[in-house]
DNA sequence: TGACGGAATGAATACGTATTCATAGGATGC
DNA sequence: GCATCCTATGAATACGTATTCATTCCGTCA
């Protein structure tokens, strides 16, 4: 008989609530209710069963308790296994639920194609929540999954509203805030570079971008980075350079770093020659040496709208769609006054 | 009678293997080896099985296939809820968990203080393995863990070896080839900028860059930034200006990034009046706006180590360390020739 | 005092699956 | 021809917990 509760993790089998009770001296029952009921346990007891348990170094089995009760702390999240902006969004929506209780399982997947292999797993986990966090789910996936009991909330990707709840930054607008600034800022011709032309993020920030510019009797065209990384943006350059615009507004900011950088690798400064406007406020846009303009998405807030959504049982059978404004942040790369 | 699998998950319970079976007309039985160990069942009965499920949507239950079978394709994973280099390392084991058919379950804290609180959540779900990502939980809190019948595995974290397995990049030596390289560049006082001084990490790596600095008779004050963060590396660059050294080198390349923007908002010419080194090799080091002198972690490498020992059930019993050998990058950060 | 009601507890059951045990039916050995 | 073995299957049980139902106990009110 050993004091030290590590002792008894050490065997094989962890404690169970049965262990406890006959430890305490009472029934499981009593044991279940106070870990999970403490209120309908009396004073007495509950302290019995919380030293027993202490002893045991007994923890509830949470994958049990989910059996039973029909219901999960955890949450399923779909993301992509690349990109800042997504590393972002995780920290930050991690963050929130943690704070609700909730835990993140995480279910990543590198290429698109393999998106339905990971939905199948996911079915498998009776999750209390999905997070899908990528552009690249197609609304058919997307409706499939809705057929759940479980709340599903699809992170920014426009194209979700109505399939599912869906929280997202305004991009239109936000593209057009960079636009009127770059307008502002004496900008006469211009080139919008994107990631993917084919995803719906993509499409609404061009959208909003080449409204704006239009308005202002700019025109912009469109070049497809072809994917929405670092490597994408810098090889971009070649063909944004023999265009020679006055600015480059692109579609995100992690391929707005590449373009800043293959731009400047053949000679273009910026922003004297060529301006450059990134869009999300990743953390990196705000360092000294880069000091990007971009369109800073209110990442905090929209983790905290999602998982609210995630939480509220009740959003999986009426799903809402929230959409928040970001706020612009005007750096070196678009002072264009001293031309 | 419907034929459509997806109205069918809109009912309000998911199909269970029961179901499955009356649709089938076998037992449940033969359901779950149709699953879990499919050489046991009839290619007919296999096929009518397959079908029935189909029709009804069926997936199994994970966790009440974990509740049974005393084992979970779950890794759980303890990580800090900020910093560039963890979401990397997050990232990295994701990917390499998810081809060997595991998941992660996120635990993050945003606060050295919550680790024992998370700790407690963790031990409620029978994890298959245990990842610790953070310098920051306690030798007593990692043999605590240990006694678990599954893998446990500290990420970067030298102190853990012994407790639990482990899996680092070499940082003494990582730490003596950067040293070696400024001395080669003709350093001659230089100072070592750490992130919070009682972490075993920062401390092998002053100890790697000390000793070496030492054999070249050069002396490598420590100067601590008091968190693994930009902002913390940007608020040092006062006391490293003061200095005035030929070199700092930096603890972590995201303090590193800091410290070159505010010695450069300083007036500090980068490497021109003074050389900058950083530690692990973010991608943004190498982006050509910054083209940071680092150690490259392997990060691929150390995950898909950590990825075999979580996955590996004998690791729990002899925990193993590895130790992996990083790479210099050299940048423009330590052009120290033209002096 | 007796009836009543609430609080505290235990016994029993269900959640959905894996697995052991038993059984039936062939096929194979002699 | 029978004993034997292997395959395919079903019945039954266990995993650890939450919850319903029944029971006991005690205080309260008329």
């Amino acid at each position: 008989m050993s004091r030290d509760p590590a002792l008894h993790d050490a065997a094989a089998r962890p404690a169970t609530s049965t262990d406890v009770a006959i430890e305490a001296g009472v029934s499981q029952a009593t044991v279940a209710r106070t870990f999970s009921a403490p209120h309908l346990v009396s004073e007495r007891t509950r302290e019995r069963v919380n030293e027993a348990a202490a002893k045991l170094g007994y923890a509830p089995n949470a994958f049990a308790r989910g059996l039973k009760s029909q219901q999960s702390n955890v949450i399923g999240a779909v993301v992509p296994a690349y990109g800042e902006y997504w590393q972002n969004v995780l920290s930050a929506v991690t963050r929130e639920l943690a704070a609700r209780g909730r835990q993140l399982l995480l279910f990543s997947f590198a290429d698109p194609g393999e998106v339905d292999d990971v939905l199948d797993i996911v079915r498998q986990y009776r999750v209390g929540g999905l997070l899908l966090a990528s552009a690249s789910i197609r609304p058919d996936q997307l409706s499939a999954m809705r057929r759940q009991s479980s709340p599903t909330v699809a992170f920014n990707q426009p194209a979700a509203a109505g399939l599912v709840s869906s929280v997202s930054v305004d991009n239109e607008a936000g593209c057009r805030l960079l636009a009127s600034h770059l307008v502002g800022q004496g900008c006469r011709t211009a080139v919008f570079v994107g990631g993917v032309a084919s995803i719906s993020t993509d499409q609404a920030r061009y959208r909003g971008a080449a409204r704006e510019m239009g308005d202002h009797g700019v025109a912009l065209p469109y070049i497809e980075a072809g994917a929405f990384s670092y490597d994408a943006g810098y090889a971009s350059a070649e063909r944004i350079a023999r265009l020679a615009p006055d600015a480059v507004m692109v579609g995100s900011d992690e391929v707005a770093f590449g373009v800043i950088d293959g731009l400047e690798s053949r000679g273009v400064r910026i922003p004297d020659d060529i301006a450059v406007t990134g869009f999300d406020g990743l953390p990196q846009a705000s360092w000294a040496g880069i000091d990007l303009t971009t369109l800073v998405q209110p990442t905090d807030l929209l983790a905290r709208h999602a998982a609210e959504l995630l939480v509220d049982t009740a959003s999986a059978a009426r799903p809402s769609d929230v959409t928040v404004d970001g706020h612009l942040r005007i750096g070196r790369t678009t002072k264009m006054n001293s031309r």
